[in-house]
DNA sequence: AATATAAGTTGCATAATATGCAACGTGCGT
DNA sequence: ACGCACGTTGCATATTATGCAACTTATATT
C-alpha cells in the first residue's frame, strides 16, 4: 500500500530528530528529507501543535516533544511482561555480576523494554527503548530461534566476528535450539559477549528473551556456558510464573 | 499557520490508541476522527511502516508501537535533571514517607519526569509521562508561580476543591511566591494533598519543580506545612547542586 | 554601524496527493 | 449456509500539500 506522503515526512522527522544532538532547524531537517523547506516548516509547525516537537526557547531549534515521553511511557506501562521480570532480572544480576536485560520482538527486531544494572565498574549503558538486530545479538538471536524464525535479508556486519553467513547462521540457531540459550560472541559491539535464553508465556508462546551482557575480559568462554544454564534456568522460573491471564499487550 | 491535515490525522490517531485499552480497528478510529474508513486504513498503514502503530496479531487491531518508546526512552535521557533529582527524591520519600515527584514544564502543562514511590501501602500508580494541568497541583502551581506565569485562559474544575476562580488563584499564586512552595489540597484527585517547590539552576531560572503527594489522611494540614519546608530545603539543595553547566535539555 | 548572509515564514499558482465513494474481499457470528 | 461488519483497493475528483519566489528577521562580517 501507498503510504502517506505528508504523514510518513512528519515520522521522518522525528526519527531524524532522534539522532541529533542539540535539536535541528527547519533548513537542516529540510535538507536532509530532500523537501523544500517552507514544507518542512509546515510539517514542524503541525509537530509542535500536537506536542511531538518542541522548540528550544534559546535556539529556536527543533527538539524531540514531551507528547512521545506521554505516549512511549504509556506503551511501556501495557508491557506487564516487564513487572514480572523484574525480580527475575534482579537475581540474574546477583548470580552473575553482569548486567540484565529484558527484550520482546518488535518490528522483527529486538526491543529492549528492561534492564538492572550491575554494580561492577564496567557496564553498558542504558539500552531502554533501543531496538537492536536479531541474527547478531544474544537476545535476538533467542527471538528469532524460538519466535520469529525468519532470517533476515541483510546480515550486515557490525564487528569483524558478526556472522554474515546464511548457513553458518542457521547452523548457530540449530544450536541455540538445542541448547535452550543464545550466544553473542562479540558479534554486535566489540569486547562484549552476552547469554540469553527464551521467556514463555502458559501457552508456550515465545513472549520474550532475558539475558546479561558483559566485557570479554569477565565473560570467558568458559563462564559463558556457566551462565547459560543460569540464565536458562532463570529464564524457566520466569515462564513458570507467567500466570495463565498474562497477556503481553 | 495552517496545520497538514493528513500529519495532523496521523497524530491525532497515536493520541486516541494512548487511551484505548486493547487498541482500535480501522473502523472505530474513522469513527472517532469523523473520517473515512479508508483514509484511516491508509494513515494507519503509513503509522505502522514507521513503526509508531503496531498491529496485534491476533485480533488484528493497532496498537502503539514500539518507536514510541524508543524515542520517549530517547528524550528522558537527554533529560539530566532527572539524574541529578533522584537521590534528593529519594531524600524526600525518607523524611516524608509519601511518594516524591520531579516535573518540568512542557506545552504549558506539568510534565512528570520521575517518581520515587514510598513503601507505604496506599500510594499512587507510576505518573511518569503524565502530562496534568498547572492551575489545580502543586507541582504544576510551582511551575506557574516561578516559571511560565500565565494563568490558562480555562479553569476546568477535576473536584469540587479546584480553584476556578481567577482572583481566588492569583491570590494563592502570590501566597507559594512568598512561602516557596505550593500546595494542592484535594484539588486534582479527590483524597490527595501535594506540596511543591521549585528547582532552580545557576542562574535562577526555574527548571522543575519536586513534591510529595499523599493521602489526605495523612496529609493533615498541620504536616503540610512542616512538609512544606522540607520540600522547599531539599529543592534547594537540588537547585545548589545543579552545576553551572548544567542544561535542561 | 552598515552591509552581507543565512534562516525562517508567508502568498500563491500548480500539480501532485489525499480523500471519499463505491465495490470487493474476508472472516465472524447466527 | 447466510448475512453482516470490518478492512482493503480502484478510481475520479478536488482538496491539499508542495515548491518557487518574495519577504522578514536574525546573525555574522567588514
Amino acid at each position: 500500500m501507498a503510504e502517506i506522503q505528508s504523514l510518513a515526512r512528519g515520522l521522518k522527522i522525528l526519527n531524524l530528530l532522534e539522532h541529533s544532538r542539540d535539536g535541528m532547524g527547519t533548513t537542516e531537517v529540510a535538507t536532509q528529507l530532500e523537501i523544500d523547506k517552507s514544507s518542512a516548516s509546515r510539517l514542524l509547525h503541525t509537530l509542535a501543535k500536537y506536542g511531538f516537537v518542541e522548540q528550544d526557547q534559546l535556539t529556536a531549534r527543533y527538539l524531540l516533544g514531551p507528547q512521545l515521553v506521554t505516549l512511549g511511557q504509556h506503551l511501556l506501562n501495557r508491557i506487564t511482561l516487564r513487572d514480572h521480570a523484574r525480580p527475575y532480572l534482579h537475581e540474574l544480576v546477583d548470580k552473575t555480576g553482569e548486567c540484565a536485560h529484558l527484550a520482546i520482538l518488535a518490528q522483527r527486531q529486538a526491543l529492549y523494554i528492561d534492564q538492572v544494572e550491575s554494580t561492577a565498574a564496567l557496564r553498558v549503558e542504558s539500552e531502554i527503548g533501543t531496538l537492536s538486530p536479531l541474527y547478531c545479538t544474544a537476545l535476538g538471536k533467542t527471538l528469532l530461534t524460538f519466535g520469529d524464525s525468519r532470517i533476515p535479508d541483510e546480515l550486515t556486519p557490525f564487528t569483524h566476528r558478526t556472522v554474515t553467513d546464511r548457513s553458518t547462521l542457521e547452523a548457530q540457531l540449530a544450536q541455540t535450539s538445542k541448547r535452550g540459550y543464545a550466544i553473542d560472541d562479540e558479534e554486535y559491539n566489540y569486547g562484549v559477549r552476552c547469554v540469553a535464553a527464551p521467556v514463555y508465556d502458559h501457552k508456550s508462546a515465545l513472549v520474550g528473551a532475558i539475558g546479561v551482557s558483559g566485557p570479554a575480559g569477565r565473560m570467558t568462554l568458559e563462564r559463558i556456558d556457566e551462565f547459560g544454564s543460569v540464565v536458562t534456568s532463570i529464564a524457566a522460573a520466569l515462564s513458570a510464573r507467567l500466570g495463565y491471564d498474562f497477556n503481553l499487550k
